[in-house]
DNA sequence: GGCCCAACATTCCGAGTAGTATGTTACTCT
DNA sequence: AGAGTAACATACTACTCGGAATGTTGGGCC
């Protein structure tokens, strides 16, 4: 039997445009739609061919299963973290500006790739009960592990402003769950709109920082 | 055609012990169980007999559709955290401590509620797409007014602070989704542990209200 | 002690859907 | 130019699950 049920690269292709990955994408991109709009088991296969103007065999052709696909959303919408926020976590700033430029640009994230955020938010461990073989529960710790490291970056700052004094931070573990709460929240509330400028989604994504990292004391 | 999707009461019914609703309330009960692990699609009308040692008969002899379970999960699922906030609101402390309070008895509500405030969590606005009857609309388009006048009581909270000057929240609307994203995240990573006595659950909703109202400055 | 009805249990069906098996096209490589 | 194959489309199957129709039972009520 096979070992492996995703070998998606992980690799960023930077330049090339594989054509293989184009299609790859935009059905990953579809399937994020679906997921978003419908949720994970009311949208069907045909609903997310339908939205490439396509049927389920360009589908199963790229992806041997529905999960499949749900695990490249996930791996996608963690990139996009990371993506966003790994190159501040090295910027010579005080934690507390950091901390906000942080939430910041995650909060920018969950707006601009809401589809992806969107459909990741609820499925995790119930789809970890409801996978059956180990094979795909493997995939799924993996994709835990990374959501894990990635709210480590926001734990590693908070422990480094609490040791320089500029953090009040009774307990990290709490305070890391209710920022990521906080900001993860965005795509629960969070719609968008046409009309809406770009420096206002902007404004929107700093009044959530602040909210997050200053609360709500004078 | 019938009008009402569901005729539950809202009465406390804090006499009595009405023997047709014990039977409901157990068939809410398990309901919540069964959409906290597997989801709400996945939980099946014979998942949720199955956990009550019961068929599907007696379901269906309480409620008409799986829908009409779920609303009641939401609405039984609201109603606790009212029982829980309301009754705050009319104290004569500073907004702070109050809001702290409040903060302190939702989260707590979420730990001793948790298969309610999980199965209530997710489908909200994906079910009001998929609901296609005007009448299941009608009572989603309810719940959600209800979840409105819930978290304004917050708002209300963080208003009056502003104006006497002890709260700074710059973006009310912001702060308050803020606030609730915090401490409804915690159904996302909160388990429930045998060994862990009710002193380390108060703490830890007493650590996390103290994270979203004080935020991590110093 | 027969009537009646609530509170279930049993049985059945049809719609919808993930996955498969097979057909088709177009492009590449030599 | 024809062989091979990637990238799909088409057609079909097996199965699950919501919901309804029907059967059963036990207890109040006169």
């Amino acid at each position: 039997m096979d070992e492996h049920i995703d070998d998606d690269t992980l690799t960023d292709a930077t330049e090339g445009a594989a054509p293989k990955q184009d299609s790859r994408r935009e059905i990953i991109e579809a399937a994020a739609q679906c997921f978003m709009l419908k949720g994970l088991d009311k949208a069907t296969m045909d609903d997310i061919a339908d939205v490439l103007g396509a049927t389920k065999g360009r589908v199963y052709h790229h992806f041997r299963s529905k999960n499949a696909i749900y695990f490249a959303v996930y791996r996608q919408a963690m990139q996009y973290c990371f993506d966003a926020v790994t190159p501040l976590i090295s910027l010579n700033t005080s934690s507390i500006s950091k901390l906000e430029l942080m939430a910041h640009a995650h909060a920018r994230v969950m707006m601009d790739t809401l589809p992806y955020q969107r459909s990741i938010r609820l499925g995790v461990e119930v789809y970890l009960r409801g996978s059956t073989t180990e094979a795909e529960r493997a995939v799924l710790r993996e994709l835990i592990t990374l959501r894990n490291d990635y709210e480590n970056l926001y734990r590693e700052v908070l422990r480094a402003g609490v040791a320089q004094g500029e953090l009040d931070v009774p307990n990290i573990e709490i305070a890391s769950r209710a920022l990521m709460g906080a900001l993860n929240g965005l795509v629960d509330w969070y719609r968008i709109r046409p009309d809406q400028s770009e420096g206002e989604r902007d404004a929107l994504a700093r009044a959530l920082a602040h909210a997050v990292v200053h609360g709500t004391t004078a």
